[in-house]
DNA sequence: CGGGACTCCTGAGGGC
DNA sequence: TGCCCTCAGGAGTCCC
C-alpha cells in the first residue's frame, strides 16, 4: 500500500505523536511477518528513548539511544496507530475502541509508551517487516545499501533519468518500480506518473526521448508533493497514525479506473489496464503514446 | 539482460 | 448463506 508520500505522512505525524517518549513495554501478538521478528532484540528498546524518527524511501527508522535503530517496512498493509487516551478523537475511531479494550485481530505488535499512551504496527497481510541495526550499520544493511536517489531529492534529475535509461530494453514502468533506480515509487504513482507524462507504461526504456523523461522527472515531483499535501492516498484503508484519512485517492486519474471515461478534456475513451510485471497498469491508449 | 510465474499472507468482492 | 475465483499500495527468487 504505502509509496513514499504515505510513510511521508505518517513519519511527519510520528515525529508529532511518539518522537521523544520512553517505550515502556512491548507485546508482540504474531512474530512472522515477513522476516520473523527477533523477540530479544525488540525487548531491548524497552527503557529506551525513542529520540528521532526518520524515512528513507518507504522505510521508516527509529532512533534509539544505546545507537539502536529499528526499522520498519509497512509492506502493503502496514500501519502504525498511535493510541493516547486523553484524546477523545481515538475513542471514536472505526479502528481501536479504547473503552472496550478491544485489539484489532491485525495489531501484530503493541508497543506501550508513556502515559498510558501505544504504537500499534497492524498488517493484515504480514509483508511488512521490523528489523533491528545498530546506528553504524543501517545505511549498510541490505534494505537500505543499494536504494536510488528519492524521487524528491535534488539528484533525482533529467540528467540521472537519462543516463540510466540508456539501452534498457525493459519497459518505463517497470524502470520506475525498480528501488534501485528511484527509491520510493510504487504502482500507484508509477501510474499516475506516466498518465501525466503521456507515456503508455509497457514503452521500452531506450525508446524514451529526451522531452518525455523531463515530463517524466516533472510529474514525479508535482504528483508526490501534491500528495503529501493532501495526506497520501487512502485507498481501502490507509490512514495515518491518527486514523485520519489522505485524500489524494481523489485526485487519481488512471490508477483503479478501469472503463471510465478519461479526465483529459477532448478526450472520450476508455482508460485501459494490462499488467506490466505483474502489476495492474492503468492508461489512455489515446493519451499515452 | 529481460520477462513471466510464483512466493510470502489475508480479506474483499463478484459470480453462481 | 456459502463456495470458488480473482485481485490487492511490495518485493524477492527462480526459470526460460
Amino acid at each position: 500500500m504505502p509509496e513514499l508520500p504515505e510513510v511521508e505522512v505518517v513519519k511527519r505525524s510520528l515525529i508529532k505523536n511518539v518522537q521523544n517518549l520512553i517505550i515502556k513495554d512491548v507485546k508482540i501478538n504474531d512474530v512472522k511477518l515477513r522476516y520473523h521478528i527477533n523477540k530479544k532484540e525488540i525487548t531491548k528498546i524497552i527503557g529506551l528513548r525513542l529520540k528521532k524518527i526518520k524515512r528513507k524511501s518507504k522505510f521508516l527508522l527509529f532512533f534509539f539511544n544505546k545507537n539502536i535503530v529499528m526499522l520498519i517496512h509497512l509492506g502493503m498493509t502496514g500501519k502504525l496507530y498511535f493510541v493516547n487516551k486523553k484524546d477523545k478523537k481515538y475513542r471514536t475511531s472505526f479502528y481501536y475502541d479504547i473503552d472496550q479494550k478491544k485489539e484489532n485481530k491485525h495489531d501484530r505488535v503493541i508497543f506501550y509508551l508513556e502515559k498510558n499512551q501505544k504504537l500499534i504496527y497492524n498488517d493484515v497481510r504480514k509483508f511488512g517487516f521490523i528489523k533491528f541495526y545498530n546506528f553504524n550499520s543501517i545505511h549498510n544493511s541490505l534494505h537500505l545499501k543499494s536504494l536510488g536517489p528519492e524521487p524528491l531529492e535534488k539528484n533525482f534529475t533529467f540528467k540521472y533519468l537519462k543516463k540510466y535509461l540508456n539501452g534498457k530494453k525493459r519497459s518505463i514502468k517497470d524502470i520506475l518500480m525498480d528501488q534501485k533506480f528511484v527509491s520510493g515509487l510504487g504502482n500507484i504513482y508509477v501510474n499516475e506518473i506516466l498518465f501525466s507524462s503521456k507515456i503508455k507504461p509497457d514503452r521500452k526504456a531506450d525508446k524514451i526521448k529526451v522531452f518525455e523523461m523531463k515530463k517524466i522527472i516533472y510529474f514525479t515531483k508535482k504528483i508526490l508533493n501534491y500528495s503529501i499535501k493532501t495526506g497520501g492516498s487512502s485507498i481501502k484503508d490507509f490512514t495515518s497514525i491518527n486514523g485520519k484519512k489522505g485524500s489524494f485517492q481523489q485526485h487519481f486519474q488512471v490508477y483503479g479506473k478501469k472503463d471510465d471515461i478519461c479526465s483529459n478534456i477532448n478526450c472520450n475513451k476508455k482508460i485501459l489496464k494490462m499488467s506490466i510485471s505483474g502489476r495492474a497498469t492503468f492508461y489512455c491508449l489515446k493519451c499515452q503514446k
